[in-house]
DNA sequence: GTTCGCATACTCGGATAGTGGTTGTCCGAGTTGTGTTGG
DNA sequence: CCAACACAACTCGGACAACCACTATCCGAGTATGCGAAC
């Protein structure tokens, strides 16, 4: 079990957009340069953010992804919802009669980090970056 | 991202060994019929908890899968680490020079996680199961 | 009665295959800025 | 000088393909148990 690569994309984007600056507007195609990756398919991850209400984008010549109004709110955990969904890591599928101990056991555990995650505010970390990321 | 499904049988089977009786010899026919699954996939998946130390098998007639002796001491984490392997949820297979702080929140997050099921023992849920499980 | 051998019940582990999710690529369509042309 | 038009740059989103981990099955090999036959 791992997060996705994609996960990992639209992490470090959401942080170099607000690093750089949470108001200028930047191309898919210098995003991918910086990453690493094909444009297209940067392109097809910040469409999950933009659906999720997190990144705008704008479209024609000059175009690209800029951060919208209330960037600052956001957390690390809804980046990743918005990229790997917000299901359960651990589905018990067997069906006994009553719950199941051990989903609950695992759930707590999940809330743990997720609560951990939630807290992380993506422009708290955005003051903590020089040059990369 | 979720936790696999050979994850959960490895779960299931430990505590319910541990709750019907940890000296009890069981067949893994027993165990997938009671977890709904094919006899030769669960000897598969315990064969890793075999290899990791847990349990002990026994070949021949009347063989079958036993708890080892220091069983009281395995938490939910060894035997998800078990089965998923102790990687890092998280990679950043960007190239950076520096550390990856993103990775570094990753990190810690997971540990957050990994605490609980470390603290979490098979023994302690097996007590609360009655019949199911 | 004891011992040997065989059938039986069982796990072990490698080979194999289906399935679904992740990771990409490709391309046509739509959108915006810019420059050019014609009045 | 201004307006209309054409072009270039860019994102959007669907279709499609490669790949890999997970899930699962099958079967031959090895092993222990128990029963029966032979001495």
């Amino acid at each position: 079990m791992k997060y996705s690569k994609a996960t990992n994309y639209a992490l470090h984007t959401m942080v170099y957009l607000a690093a750089v600056s949470p108001d200028k507007r930047l191309g898919v195609q210098q995003l991918a340069e910086r990453f690493d990756v094909s444009p297209t398919y940067l392109s097809k991850i910040l469409t999950k953010l933009v659906k999720a209400g997190m990144i705008a984008s704008v479209s024609g010549a000059n175009g690209g992804y800029k951060l919208k109004p209330s960037w600052e709110k956001i957390s690390f955990m809804d980046v990743i919802d918005a990229i790997e969904g917000s299901d359960s890591l651990f589905d018990c599928n067997l069906n006994h009669q009553s719950d199941c101990v051990i989903q609950q056991v695992m759930e707590s555990a999940e809330e743990e980090m997720e609560n951990k995650l939630k807290k992380q505010k993506i422009a708290d970390i955005a003051k903590k970056i020089t040059v990369d990321h």
